[in-house]
DNA sequence: TACAATTGTCATCAC
DNA sequence: TCGTGATGACAATTG
């Protein structure tokens, strides 16, 4: 594993370089930096376990894609794996592109003769061709700037995707009906093409791939071990030389590129616009058609890199370098799953894991799993929950809960169900961060787990689903239970009433519900608690420090003022000195120091005043004494 | 193997 | 009265 995420970072880079060499520039560090919001929610101190903030979110964030409040620091080095996953998932249909921008700025084959323009070739900048409207889509240029937006998320460094309006919002909607096939071997770039219409690169691989250009797909999904990789990008990039210089020669910002785009892309496109404007920014020479019958080809030359290295994640994990990783389990998981290259890669992140933690986790010891999420992407992100229609999470209110890696992954019984889940933007998440959150049920039917007695199951299946089953979710199984442990803890009251008193449960049923239901509730409680603890105790010792802070602050102004109040007896002691010795009583001599001082009024005059006799004062001390004796006794 | 941290669970109380 | 949240205490697990 380690291996094949190195060299993902490794083909990362190396199609950037190549990206960069062929004229197109992508900034990665708008990816890496700009791309994700900054989390806003991490800690919001002691008070924000009281509402129950949905953490959850947050979770999962090993790949970097938020930073974790423990440790914010290591957001960057999660970059690389950060990108490696951003591919990864989007090889997964229920992972939508969070928010992806790329420009691609091609250069017609006519040359400058279609703008007429030199400084065209800055691309969105030139107005020449642009029409009185400015709210109208920008009309036939050669160059384009692409900035696709989750339509989810919308938000990232295209300006929340401000220049999307409802039509293409439409569109992409329709285009995402694109095979699957394509999308499990679509990269970020070419799964963004194949969303953006189709259009999005002027394709230089399509001035040489043959009419049968599926073939040559497909053999470039066929590369079979990582050493193919480099001479495949070799041999693509020696294809495409011919053409590239010429077809793609600027070197636009994707920054730059995108703030224009938001000023040309008005909010009043229309599709016929958007239609008009994917056929113009087709190429024009050659195999123009080809795009249309393969969208998948259309997607560029970046595509072609990203594709072989998504296939080769596949590859690998099915064939040399992860093959001893792989058993047989594994392989009929992906089978139960059905998913093809997806579950492949679903698996590639359960071997991670698994990797990683030795398969020793595959049962937590209570394992309610409260926020497993079932195969939900990650956990549900505080988009599901506002937008949430079920009453469940309207009760909780991001009602936490805490499983591991592996509780994550979804039991196999109820893997049908993450078909439904939304999309979650990763950039929210946060790796392992110990706060709870429940996991979405939104839409979510009655799930039928599985009953022993009534379905028996193959021998490894079963192992392997017990092995990931709570032992709540395994009695519940056990006793036939059509409830997932979820559903039970995370259920509104009256609908929990409502299932005990409709479903005719036996009494065992009714305990095992409710001691379900209260064993979750408390769980989720005692994660609040031992937050809320930690952030109480954090609290605390930040007042510590700020008190300790303050302490030692008056008590260097208290030496500081000292020292000066010394320095200043001191001074006024010399200078009654000086004058007294200026001074003269009637007999002419001057007035002795010792027995007289200075003493300044009120008004501002300085009076020469004798210094009471030592005695005097030793039996007025005295006397003072002897009365506060006399008051105690 | 000892130990600390983490996590789940139970009991109890308060609302 | 019941449901639920909060919390201390205990035990199991994990690194």
């Amino acid at each position: 594993m380690q291996v094949a995420k190195k060299y993902f970072t490794e083909g990362l880079i190396q199609l950037t370089i190549l990206l960069s060499l062929v004229g197109v520039r992508v900034d990665i560090d708008s990816y890496l930096t700009g791309y994700y919001p900054p989390l806003t929610e991490i800690n919001l101190g002691p008070s924000s376990a009281y509402i129950q903030t949905p953490f959850h979110v947050l979770r999962d964030t090993l790949d970097g894609y938020g930073v974790h409040p423990k440790c914010p620091e290591l957001d960057y080095f999660f970059a690389s794996r950060r990108l490696l996953d951003e591919v990864r998932n989007l090889g997964s249909p229920r992972f939508h592109t969070q928010l992806n921008a790329w420009l691609v700025h091609q250069v017609s084959s006519t040359g400058p003769s279609t703008s007429g323009n030199p400084d065209a070739s800055v691309g969105l900048e030139s107005t020449e061709n642009e029409p009185a409207d400015a709210g109208e889509h920008r009309p036939v240029r050669d160059q384009e700037v692409h900035c696709q937006s989750n339509s989810e998320l919308g938000q990232g460094p295209c300006g929340a995707g401000a220049f999307l309006n409802e039509d293409e919002v439409k569109i992409k909607e329709e285009e995402e009906a694109v095979p699957l096939t394509h999308l499990a071997h679509s990269s970020t770039l070419e799964q963004e093409s194949l969303f953006e219409g189709i259009t999005t690169l002027p394709d230089p691989v399509l001035h040489h791939v043959p009419p049968a250009a599926d073939i040559d797909w497909n053999n470039l999904l066929s590369v079979a071990d990582l050493d193919d990789l480099d001479s495949l990008v070799t041999d693509r990039l020696s294809e495409l030389d011919s053409d590239i210089s010429s077809a793609i020669s600027q070197d636009v910002s994707l920054h730059d590129a995108m703030v224009t785009s938001a000023g040309a892309f008005g909010a009043t496109e229309s599709r016929t616009v958007s239609q008009r404007e994917r056929n113009l920014l087709r190429l024009e020479s050659t195999n123009s058609s080809l795009s249309d019958s393969l969208p998948g080809m259309a997607v560029g030359l970046a595509a072609l890199p990203f594709a072989s290295v998504c296939n080769l994640t596949g590859n690998l994990t099915s064939q040399s370098a992860l093959g001893s990783c792989l058993d047989e389990a594994v392989f009929e998981q992906i089978n139960q799953l059905g998913l093809g290259l997806e579950a492949i890669d679903n698996q590639l992140n359960y071997l991670e894991c698994l990797d990683s933690r030795a398969f020793e986790d595959l049962d937590s010891d209570s394992g309610l799993s409260l926020e497993s999420s079932y195969g939900c992407p990650v956990s549900p992100g505080s988009s599901e929950m506002s937008s949430a229609t079920s009453s469940y999470y309207e009760e909780e209110g991001g009602a936490t809960g805490y499983s591991s890696e592996v509780d994550s992954k979804p039991p196999k019984g109820i893997l049908d169900h993450r078909a439904m889940w939304p999309p979650v933007d990763l950039s929210e998440s946060v790796w392992h961060d110990h706060s709870y959150s429940s996991p979405p049920l939104l839409s979510m039917p009655p799930l039928r787990l599985p009953c022993k007695t009534e379905e028996p199951e193959e021998d490894g299946r079963s192992q392997l689903e017990e092995q990931e089953l709570s032992r709540d979710e395994l009695r519940a199984r056990a006793m036939c239970i059509p409830f997932s442990v979820l559903q039970i803890v995370n259920m509104p009251v009256e609908e929990f009433m409502e299932v005990l008193d409709s479903h005719s449960f036996s009494a065992d049923q009714v305990t095992l519900l409710r001691d379900i239901r209260r064993r979750g509730k408390n769980k989720l409680a005692a994660q609040n608690c031992r937050k809320r603890k930690l952030d109480a105790i954090t609290g605390l010792q930040e007042e510590v420090e700020r008190l300790q802070a303050q302490r030692d602050r008056l008590l260097r102004e208290k030496r500081l003022t000292a020292k000066t109040m010394g320095a200043v007896a001191h001074q006024f002691k010399q200078l009654t000195r000086d004058v007294l010795s200026r001074v003269r009583d009637a007999s002419g001599r001057p007035l002795n120091p010792e027995r007289f001082t200075l003493q300044c009024g009120a008004n501002g005059r300085v009076v020469v005043q004798p210094i009471r006799q030592p005695a005097v004062a030793t039996s007025a001390g005295k006397k003072t004494d002897k009365r506060k004796k006399e008051k105690k006794q």
